[in-house]
DNA sequence: TAGACGTGGGG
DNA sequence: TCCCCAAGTCT
């Protein structure tokens, strides 16, 4: 992964592969590389160019994608892919302009891709580029409405050449050195321009609008087992929160949610909630379980047999339901609950 | 354009 | 146990 491995890893002039470098800045969107590297390590493996997504399924990407977040990531990964191979020949344009008409490509990645993958000195900013430049130039206008000016001061800074090292550089910078907390000034190189270093303000930077509580939501998750050992689950509409993921059949989620059996059987509610925090509000979920007969035909969702389900293949909040679920049927058949 | 959109780790 | 935070894009 470039951002990990770092500009000294390769040889000077040797271009990194679009593909990759593209993959893992999606993947890097909103997320630490800690948090992306087995799953940039299994997406090349198992799709080790952009045709092989491309023509890949949707669910099998879905779940590959699993436990990363933020999932319109991955259906615009799928559409990108599709637009790369089919309207490109398989080959990433290089131009920043027709980049950024790729489906999940925005300004930042646009020219994250130029620059790393095709040596163009685009100005590349994210959050790590954000916190840089409001420090070195000890500017408290708090964002987003800082953008521009921090952005321009980027623009002062970038090479014409090695643009890609360059960016990468400073975004090491921000995220092992110029941290948002407890900054490792002794270690900085670039400490003596530093405004913020000399007026001692450095950890209050950048300065950012207040941010609003998150109200919590309730609502319920249907498991049901069918005496085969298969389960009942429903493909979530694209649109919209975990679009495109598999998850429990449920009821809404809001202030008092109504029951929404997905197939008659005597459910039963775990003891325990499964709690979760999306990024706009707090969810607790009460997890009901039930065992069906073969017959059984449910009103919502479709069995998948056991052997074709895997738990990892759920975002977090569904597998975090499965684990209170497994954990009860553990419990209950050590004998440790009635 | 402000709000929607995940998750895991640190305090 | 919470609360807060972090490597964007889309509508």
């Amino acid at each position: 992964m470039p951002r990990r491995t770092g500009p000294r890893a390769r040889a000077a002039g040797v271009r990194p592969d679009p593909y990759r470098v593209w993959l893992s800045e999606i993947m890097l969107q909103q997320t630490t590389v800690a948090a992306v590297k087995s799953y940039f390590t299994a997406f090349t493996e198992r799709w080790p160019t952009v045709t092989a997504p491309a023509s890949a399924r949707d669910e099998d990407v879905m779940a590959a994608w699993a436990g990363l977040g933020y999932y319109a990531r991955a259906r615009n990964l799928l559409k990108c892919a599709r637009v790369v191979a089919g309207d490109y020949g398989g080959q990433f344009p290089q131009d920043h302009a027709t980049l950024l008409t790729l489906p999940g490509v925005g300004r930042y990645t646009a020219a994250a891709v130029a620059a790393i993958a095709f040596d163009d000195p685009q100005v590349v900013v994210d959050g790590n580029v954000e916190r840089v430049m409001a420090r070195l130039h000890d500017e408290h206008t708090p964002l987003p409405q800082a953008k521009p000016l921090l952005t321009d001061y980027a623009a002062a800074l970038t090479p014409p050449t090695r643009p890609g090292d360059y960016a990468q550089a400073v975004m090491d910078l921000g995220a092992t050195i110029c941290t948002p907390k407890r900054p490792a000034c002794g270690l900085c190189p670039r400490r003596a321009p530093c405004a913020a270093w000399a007026a001692g303000t450095m950890a209050e930077l950048p300065k950012k609008a207040p941010k609003k509580r998150k109200p919590t939501r309730h609502g319920i998750a249907y498991l049901a087992r069918r005496v085969d050992g298969a389960w009942l689950l429903e493909r979530r509409p694209d649109k919209g929160l975990l679009g495109g993921m598999l998850g429990w059949p449920g009821s809404d989620w809001g202030e008092d949610p109504a029951e929404a059996p997905p197939i008659r059987a005597e459910w039963r509610a775990l003891g325990e909630e499964a709690r979760h925090t999306f990024t706009h509000f707090h969810l607790r979920l009460t997890v009901k379980t039930a065992l069906v007969p073969m017959e059984r035909a449910p009103d919502r969702g479709d069995f998948i047999e056991a052997p074709d389900f895997s738990p990892a293949d759920l975002p977090t909040v569904m597998r975090k339901a499965f684990d209170l679920a497994q954990g009860a049927l553990e419990q209950a058949a050590l004998g440790w609950s009635a």
